[in-house]
DNA sequence: TAGTAGACGCAACTTTGTTGCAATAAGCCC
DNA sequence: GGGCTTATTGCAACAAAGTTGCGTCTACTA
């Protein structure tokens, strides 16, 4: 199962022309693996036992996949990046679902936020992040 | 008209019960002036003219005019804190707008952030944070 | 298989915020 | 106004998250 997610990982970072490095795969293979955004240091967590990576190649690992659209990042109230891997055409206009318990990120797919919200006049609409909290069914 | 600012703060802060002291007349003095969420570091440099204010005790009158109502925290995706002045019965659930540009935060009190959001079974909603990001009127 | 640009590891640094503790001062009572 | 009590302050040290610089290594290309 996990080496499905691997050969999926290697496969995606080959079609971006860039080189293929084990961080790379490795990174994008657990956060395909998990069904929502986690912070770098559970990533990290993930990773010691298959590979020891460096915290800041890790960092750096996370920004260039993002570049490359292939993850996205969420900002969080705790002031720590969150990341979730872009399943297919995962659009990065969704809203996300933050347990005020247990702190699990997951993405409410189903909940766009990419309307036009009502701005004042002269503002320019780009984008909207939307998190709604509350407790998730484990915690309720 | 700063000192208008200062007699409103130091009346609201009385109105807690609580001691009034200069860091907290000062701090919030500086909120009401500013018609924005500002920074930690921003609120630092208004107060720096009239009043030093050590570094902590400023986090710890923050996070005492937050606990009482008297001004709120907006997180955004630069895991930095904004601060605003609840002027009146300010709600806070509302949602805010960031300039991509100039970073300048500030409220879209018409825009209410608090309706319930369809979330998976089992799930219960607490609040919501909705943050639209684009181009402030001088920057677009 | 050799050369090279890009990735990596390490160390040091920055920013944002927190904790512990002794010194200080705001409000209360007289 | 003057002392008492307790909350508030300032200082120093710490912690977490993330960044920068630089020399070394390695994935690809030829």
């Amino acid at each position: 199962m996990i080496s499905d997610f691997q050969e999926q990982a290697k496969a995606i970072i080959r079609r971006t022309g860039d080189r293929v490095t084990p961080g790379r795969v490795q990174a994008l293979a657990v956060l395909l693996a998990e069904q929502r955004a986690i912070t770098h240091h559970e990533i990290e967590e993930r990773l010691l036992d298959k590979l020891q990576l460096d915290r800041v190649t890790l960092y750096r690992v996370l920004e260039w996949l993002s570049e490359k659209g292939l993850i996205h990042k969420v900002a969080s109230d705790d002031r720590v990046w969150r990341f979730r891997a872009n399943v297919d055409v995962h659009a990065h206009q969704h809203a996300h679902f933050k347990c005020t318990c247990c702190t699990k990120v997951i993405c409410l797919d189903g909940l766009n936020a990419a309307r036009d919200w009502p701005l004042p006049a002269g503002y320019r609409f780009q984008e909207a992040e939307l998190t709604v909290k509350g407790l998730c069914a484990e915690c309720a």
